[in-house]
DNA sequence: GTCTATAGCATGATAGAC
DNA sequence: GTCTATCATGCTATAGAC
């Protein structure tokens, strides 16, 4: 096994740093400096800024497309699929507290960047959309099932703005049982055959 | 009447362009750009780029304890007054679509800057769930009232989210819809006397 | 592939004329 | 109160040695 490439080491950074501090507000200086390389260096490796942020965006997209995959193999049942979703506001809750839901925040900050790259930013809800959705219509919600797979997502990312505005773990954990309440209930309509 | 104070008007500009741009990404330049005066003129009213911001969020603290003050005169009923608040998800829909709530938004980047003033800001927030607890504990419901406010508040931050990523007026109108059937089926339990 | 050095620019902030 | 300089700093980005 190789080393790990410099330039995978500088998304790795980048990609936490943007999380943590947001995109524009990251310097070069802080990501070299992070890693102990020079600024200059950067430069072999990425033009623009711009192009790190997009194999920052890559990156996630493909960390998401592998956990959706896992999600996928680990349980057969939508609802323990849906399930896995939800309980990644517990396990995340420490870094949600602090600087909210990594998709969410990216999105808002390139939305009033006005930056090209957000609706690539947005492909990553999309996969969680499409995702969720086909969980839905397993479970007999064919019809609604866009519509459930949104209101999911909006309701983790309003948990995940309000934690990381009050940093209330009791609030996260009380609004995941009523996530997981909301599950629980849903009809699960057996399919016309 | 006196003309507005230069002072007022940064405050009223900035506002504004915290709001569509980001604090950190709007310059001074920018601002006085926008109103038409020099960058130098700025700091006879503001020592710091910090100040303004001071001033912005106490701007938006009065302005919402006013908006919440005429709900509360325009409407008896509590459910009217929660309704008050839903509906700005309609009425400020365009403005949501392109930049997400001017609330959660500056929460989270003042969160990830580590900016002091990020309390300051959350007390808006503060300002919202204390009322619509107020609200809800008219209805009956005083032992569940903060939480079924944060919950509301948490639902709304997640519609603007999404709304703002997506970009979709039907996701917003569905989701308003399912708040407002929320609202409607919440159990009216009569106050014991 | 990594470094040092530096260009070129925008920023927040200051000084002083009017 | 408003303006025109101007400073110092930090940024993205480039050039070129090793």
């Amino acid at each position: 096994m190789p080393a790990p490439a410099t330039q995978d080491l500088i998304v790795q950074k980048a990609d936490a740093l943007f999380y943590e501090g947001g995109f524009a507000a990251t310097s070069f200086a802080e990501i070299a400096t992070a890693l102990g390389i020079s600024r200059g260096n950067f430069y072999y490796h990425f033009k623009t800024k711009d192009e790190i942020l997009d194999a920052v965006i890559a990156r996630r997209l493909e960390r998401t497309r592998a956990m959706l995959d896992r999600w996928q193999t680990e349980s057969e049942a939508p609802r323990e699929r849906i399930l896995s979703f939800i309980r990644i506001l517990i396990s995340n809750r420490t870094k949600i507290m602090a600087f909210g839901c990594p998709v969410g925040t990216l999105c808002s900050e390139l939305a009033k960047l006005d930056h090209a790259a957000q609706s690539r930013a947005v492909e990553i809800f999309g996969l969680f959309r499409d995702w969720l959705a086909g969980q839905f219509r397993a479970l007999g919600n064919g019809d609604r099932a866009e519509a459930l797979a949104l209101h999911l997502l909006a309701w983790s990312q309003g948990v995940a703005v309000m934690a990381s505005a009050f940093r209330d773990e009791s609030f996260v954990r009380s609004e995941v049982a009523g996530i997981e309440h909301w599950l629980a209930t849903l009809p699960d309509l057996p399919q016309a055959t």
